[in-house]
DNA sequence: AACCAAATTGCAACAATGTTGCGATATTAT
DNA sequence: ATAATATCGCAACATTGTTGCAATTTGGTT
């Protein structure tokens, strides 16, 4: 099996998360690491960080890809069917660990994954907004 | 205000939506219609539709960009808060008009609008596969 | 039917984001 | 210390989307 192995640039992207409270860019993420490593470098370790279960990759309303610490709790088999808000006015993205949503499929399908993202205005900005 | 005009390249976006019974990429469309007219053009051709309420744009899980027409109902004011069907075999986007996520949201968040995907296989790809 | 203002288009150029191949380097187990 | 291989850097490429501007088309008016 392949070995995964620690690395300087993936020691730094890992700092990095553990500062963030919220979701992160590649963008995001590069910019503070410039001088560590290569672009190239961050897009691997996030695929990388991905694959092991580590972060989990968000999509948002608009398209953007970013990335949060994925975690883990006590079931063995770990399945991101957690809810993102995506605000409008900062942009961040934040976990919302606890809201689950529930809904009824028709028959025929059988699903595997699910991405729930809500928008709107994050605490933060609803507060400086009155 | 700014009136819309009814243009050939427009025509032409609205029949491939028509015949169509999944959403459509940017590039799906624009592969069809490559006589007719300009990549830009098909861009913002959609755009325009999408500002018009007459078709609406999805993200799937991988970030792609989808656009599918609106089935307007009784309400006057139009909200996309439907869910969306992305397989993961044959790739396409369905929209699922009847499947509304129930959640409940903490405190201090105001929603304006949500995104519900849902991955696995459709009912085509989950026939094929037995 | 000719005219006009404004909406739309084509083109070229640019930007952002992500991928790939490959030789060089770093990490880990022995 | 050595060897196998995971990881990296670099350059090149691909895809998707945006912008500015001059030229064209559209829909309404005379
Ligand atoms: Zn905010
Ligand atoms: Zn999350
Ligand atoms: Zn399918
Ligand atoms: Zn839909």
């Amino acid at each position: 099996m392949k070995t995964t192995r620690n690395t300087t640039a993936k020691t730094a992207v890992l700092e990095i998360f553990g500062k963030s409270k919220t979701a992160l860019s590649h963008t995001e993420i590069y910019k503070q690491i410039e001088d560590v490593c290569d672009r190239v470098t961050v897009y691997r370790i996030l695929d990388r960080l991905v694959n092991d279960d580590i972060v989990h990759k968000i999509v948002d309303l608009d398209g953007t890809v970013k990335y949060a610490k994925c975690h883990h709790h006590a079931q063995r088999v770990h399945i991101h069917n957690h809810a993102h808000f995506s605000c409008e006015k900062c942009l961040e993205i934040t976990c919302l660990e606890n809201v689950k949503p529930s809904y009824i499929m028709p028959h025929n399908y059988k699903v595997n994954n699910i991405n729930f993202t809500l928008s709107g205005l994050c605490p933060n900005c609803l507060n400086s907004n009155i």
